[in-house]
DNA sequence: GGTGATGTGTTCAATAATGCACAGGCGTGG
DNA sequence: CCACGCCTGTGCATTATTGAACACATCACC
């Protein structure tokens, strides 16, 4: 039983009883018609049809046929319905990735955008390995760095990320501020404690901060900014966040080496998606606003 | 949602998560399914897998109509099994129509057959009108006379029905039995009400015996030949089932003009079918043994 | 790091499916 | 009774679909 669209003309026959008017229905000529039901008759060794002059008439097996093929007419409409409908909503799965380091960033953005779109379920993966959009893994990520070229993704900016010095006032009450870089290695810090970090804040930390300096140390960007927020030490804060919060002391002035890019990466089969570009548009906005 | 064989096609391209795989399964190009596959996203609008280099994998989309089209692909195997399977079993429907006058004696034989098949339905249809086997009203007909040369009908010769004269032991006693034809004005016929029937055997009463000798006439052939077995008078009775009737005097010798030829008529497009060839075979093989 | 196996994607020639034109049958309604 | 409309069916030209070949990417294995 190959060849559906043999199994559609048949239908369609059967149910206008002619093979002009099937023909019509179908949009093709009835010679087309009369020459899938011949063959798919032969196939089956079955006359599905009894033929006259006036029409086609069915004979049991065409019965049978023009049940199952109405009940797969129906199912076929409504699948085309839910996955056009689906194609229009901002609705289902809604898989986004990251460097963990972004987590703490990303996840309020993420937030709300599902509270603005109830019916999405937003799936923020971050994790040791990189998921990647060409496996069909997710349908956004956010990169930093430098652009990533990969074929087959849509690569846009995103946004600055714009990091700061600071220390809290426990710290500062504690350790004093430090006069200058050259006074770093008299203080405590907060850093990475991968030295494969490729954020240029990190970097710059690195080179510029005596490794015994930096006491705290950990994998995961969110713990390192609580370290810092808890008097731990200097660390690495978001500039905007840093300087909003009154119990932060900004204890080295921003330097435009420590900004990083950030991108959106999604792929070219999902980007036209209104679901992708919902989200999209969400995150280009929410950071616009927040500048 | 036209053209149901790429919904196939994408089906088993979901389903083997390659394209190659899908072809291979398909029995075509691995190039056409790529198109076929192209094509249904494009009148889709909607992306149904997301490609790779290693395969294809579906999208939301594509995980729904994996499911529709593996429903699909159930029913339709189900139904070509059904499909062949009736086509090589006798069962169902089997539709048979004759001249009305026929009833009484072809009915038997189709109990006959009715219990030698009980998976078969059978209809007898008798009426005034003659059901017509190019509309697929009956599978078989049976037709008496001069051979119907109808195109697209199967003809073959079924029997020689031979009717004999007869009346019963008690209209004898009461009548006595006619010397001869000429007599027969002296006695009371059983004949058939209408003038135009065109049977050979009622025809030669129509000649032979004076119309107010006819003294009980009707419509129904069943009817008429209970009104001889009643003593109603002297007719038309099957000749082995008068003879055999010990009650039953034969008043007439039999005259080879009274026969008239039975014919087996089927549609062309049904009569290959097991179910009518077995019909046919059976009939053929019930009179052959009668005789 | 190199190599073979596997899979996608594109071009062009071959093939199969389609549409067209026409013939013929059947029924209906003047 | 004939003309007309509607239908099926068939040969032929056209179009669209398919298949073969090739280029290229990826991964597994050595």
């Amino acid at each position: 039983m190959d060849n559906w669209d043999e199994i559609k003309t048949a239908y369609q026959v059967a149910r206008m009883g002619t093979v002009s008017g099937a023909a019509e229905v179908l949009g093709v000529h009835h010679a087309t018609v009369i020459r899938h039901v011949d063959a798919l008759e032969s196939r089956l060794a079955v006359k599905l049809f009894q033929r006259h002059a006036r029409g086609y008439k069915t004979t049991e097996a065409g019965e049978d046929l023009l049940r199952v093929a109405a009940a797969t007419d129906d199912q076929f409409s409504q699948l085309a319905s839910r996955i056009k409908g689906r194609g229009e909503a901002v609705s289902g799965e809604l898989v986004v990735t990251s460097l963990m380091e972004l987590s703490s960033w990303m996840t309020p953005l993420l937030v709300a955008f599902q509270k603005k779109n109830p019916d999405v379920t937003v799936r923020f993966l971050t994790g040791e390995r990189l998921f990647r959009l060409e496996y069909g893994e997710a349908h956004i990520a956010i990169r930093a760095g430098q652009v990533p070229e990969q074929p087959d993704n849509v690569v846009q900016p995103f946004h600055m990320l714009q990091m700061g010095l600071f220390a809290h006032k426990s710290y500062i009450a504690a350790h004093g501020m430090p006069s200058g870089p050259d006074d770093y290695g008299n203080h405590r810090f907060v850093g990475h404690d991968d030295a494969q970090m490729r954020a240029p804040f990190f970097k710059w930390m690195r080179d510029i901060v005596p490794a015994q300096a930096i006491s705290f140390r950990g994998l995961d960007a969110g713990g390192l900014r609580v370290a810092v927020l808890e008097g731990a030490g200097i660390g690495f804060i978001e500039l905007t966040e840093g300087r909003a919060d009154p119990d932060l002391v900004e204890v080295h002035p921003h330097l435009p080496e420590w900004d990083s890019t950030l991108w959106l990466v999604t792929h070219v089969d999902l980007h036209r998606t209104p679901k992708v570009q919902a989200l999209l548009s969400f995150l280009k906005k929410a950071v616009k606003k927040e500048m």
